[in-house]
DNA sequence: CTAACATATGAATAGTTGTTCAAATGTTCA
DNA sequence: TGAACATTTGAACAACTATTCATATGTTAG
């Protein structure tokens, strides 16, 4: 992030390049801004590769925070902090029984995205 | 990230809540390591508003820098910045004209991930 | 109650990131 | 050639992030 609170005027472009008929254009089909800052949100949480890892084992099953901890060699802790980012963004529910606590994937959205990013990749990265 | 070098004992569960039938399954299921990391980094490129907006501009149209930057309301140099990350990852193309630099997607999954996105949000955040 | 365990939380910190500014390329045209 | 412009690049820095450690919370069993 990291905006600076300088005033210098901005080198924007003033003279020629600018195609104005594209513009108009493109400003009318953009994603409101709100909407895009939420997608943004998304695709950030699901950045993180020790996220995505919690995000692919939770499609594949319910699973409680000691079990991610030793499926991805991480401490249980480390994992309690990522599933706390997972939560505040919707992306899982849990419940408890007893002392553990069960994860999964609150929607199937989120695998679709999941499995929509291994497409891109699978195509990109292959003869 | 920030790995510290501690070798303290790993608290790890070593105890009860194991599944361990669980842990099998999910474990042959898990996308291996080298493409989840490759997708994490697909998400992580579009986890940025500022790239997630351009990329948003590229799905509707082929752009220049300087209309990206008039349209986005950033420095030219901000957007070359990102455009440079968002090339690395291969998410763009883009064509010499004269002076002008005309940017596009890559490819059409990089939109399908993106709808992918705004329909999770959509249903998300909508009665 | 207390001990044992699963999980959560807060503070600290090293690494990372996006923007800015200034300066460098590369291209066209007079 | 040299001025004008579009774009790129590098350094610097404030803001942010993920992990770690230590500690707290909540639950069960004895």
């Amino acid at each position: 992030m990291a905006k600076r609170i300088s005033v210098s005027e901005t080198p924007t472009c003033e003279v020629s390049c600018r195609h104005d008929d594209v513009l108009e254009r493109v400003r009318h089909g953009l994603t409101e801004p709100e909407v895009l800052r939420w997608v943004a949100a998304l695709f950030k949480v699901m950045g993180d590769p020790s996220r995505l890892q919690i995000v692919n084992a939770l499609i594949l099953s319910e699973m409680c925070v000691c079990d991610l901890a030793a499926l991805l060699k991480m401490t249980p802790s480390a994992v309690s902090h990522q599933l706390q980012i997972l939560r505040q963004s919707d992306l899982v529910k849990w419940r408890r029984e007893g002392k553990v606590i069960y994860y999964s994937l609150d929607d199937e959205h989120v695998s679709n995205v999941f499995y929509q990013g291994l497409v891109h990749v699978n195509e990109k990265h292959h003869p």
